[in-house]
DNA sequence: CACTAAGTTTGAACGGCGTTCTGATTTAGG
DNA sequence: CCTAAATCAGAACGCCGTTCAAACTTAGTG
């Protein structure tokens, strides 16, 4: 609109960016209003301006951030040719981790206790950007349920085991698909979460000096358990030599 | 010793059952060394007689916290034979689990940011517990590995990939252990980590419904693919009538 | 143009926090 | 008994989120 909504939008933005900025240099204390008001030159109070309050700020963080690392992870997957299912749950591992160990306050904000005394809104800070994570895993997963239903299909589940609005979507995408690859979908997303979040809360450096190695055999294992080759989870770049 | 002595021991068990009866009741916020001195009758800064800083509180709590933890663990884990090897592997799990439900304030206090501000000392807060618990799971592992080395010797671990000083313990309990076993207990470790710290920040709640059921196919997955079979996971009071 | 209504900003204020410091009080040991 | 150490209260400092009244700036209307 006029010069003002122009203002008032650049405003927002230096606000989130000097956030960000704090939250990646000082950790998530060092995150405050009137910090950020002392380094924009206005006053803390003025803050409330552009934000109701201090979560509302934090909730916005949280969302941007999750659509980053969604970005990210979805790129790095389509890097990798759909036919090559394990390299394209590879890909989407790897670069969680990636992404994580390069924005590590980011992870904490998403998956942790974001920062003193923060309270998520009813039905989580991000819920699209939840939503998406949990469909690309979906669709990893329901690529794979063909090699990986001989096995994976011990448990029983049911649609009513999941939340209807996710049992819906996924139905709308994925027509054919049976709820157990829906839980194959989350146990992924788990595996992957583990050791991740043990290696950013600095529980996995004091006990192995190389998570990546560690990290890239848990994939490799979640590889072969799907039923699918582990020649099949070429490098990127790699010709394929053999299939 | 004492009269003195005693008086001083009891006043620093009241404090930590303040606080982690505040920790539980309203979160990590609600730790404060104002509000436990408020609850003793005491002025806040008569505290730092017991503890030297907030922070040294903070980290008597997750080692108390920690060792209760595995204390329970570990009682799981025995109730079931000792060549119940999947059996004990399903209690370990489980166990984890349950203890994360019933506490998830401690989970949160031992796994994530526990609190405003709180910064780890150098080696972590509780170093004993967690090398309890790894040595615990390095010792399912190694009890699994004539099954599991089969498919899980994949990807070439070795001595120098983990920290001397874990490296060194686990040489000294099980001598002829290879190195990759360790790397299976550490990836079984980021397995149960993984879904259940999902669980326990709220983040497989807006997901699904029945986050035991997918825990549980978790934990029967990790038992399939380690080479033992599923039958071997009996339930506790089930007699064994298949092998 | 003037004028009003909305949006923006300030600065003081309130109550909370961890921490430090000064004194007072209690207690243990020589 | 008396001295030195331990324990405690209370004020103080600087930080925080949030609220509020008052000043200031801008946009839109007559």
């Amino acid at each position: 609109m006029g010069r003002r909504a122009r203002l008032r939008a650049q405003t927002t933005a230096e606000i989130k960016a000097i956030a960000l900025k704090h939250l990646s240099e000082g950790g998530p204390d060092a995150l405050s209003l009137r910090a950020i008001g002392r380094e924009m030159g206005m006053s803390g109070s003025a803050i409330y301006s552009y934000f109701e309050t201090r979560d509302a700020l934090i909730t916005t963080l949280i969302n941007d951030i999750y659509t980053s690392l969604l970005d990210q992870v979805e790129t790095a997957r389509d890097a990798v040719a759909p036919d090559d299912i394990a390299g394209r749950i590879l890909a989407w591992g790897q670069a969680v981790r990636l992404w994580a160990l390069a924005n590590p306050e980011g992870f904490r904000l998403i998956y942790g206790d974001p920062v003193a005394g923060y309270h998520a809104p009813a039905g989580g800070p991000a819920p699209e950007a939840a939503k998406r994570a949990c469909l690309g895993l979906t669709e990893l997963a329901a690529a794979a349920w063909p090699y990986a239903k001989a096995t994976q299909a011990s448990t029983d589940h049911q649609w009513s085991d999941f939340s209807p609005g996710l049992a819906d979507t996924i139905r709308e995408h994925f027509p054919d698909l049976p709820p157990a690859a829906v839980a194959l979908a989350l146990r992924m997303w788990g595996r992957m979460h583990g050791l991740i979040s043990l290696e950013v809360y600095g529980h996995l450096g004091t006990q192995t000096g190389d998570p990546a190695k560690l990290y890239h055999a848990e994939l490799l294992d979640l590889i072969r358990s799907l039923g699918l080759g582990v020649e099949h989870a070429r490098q990127p770049g790699m010709p394929r030599t053999s299939t």
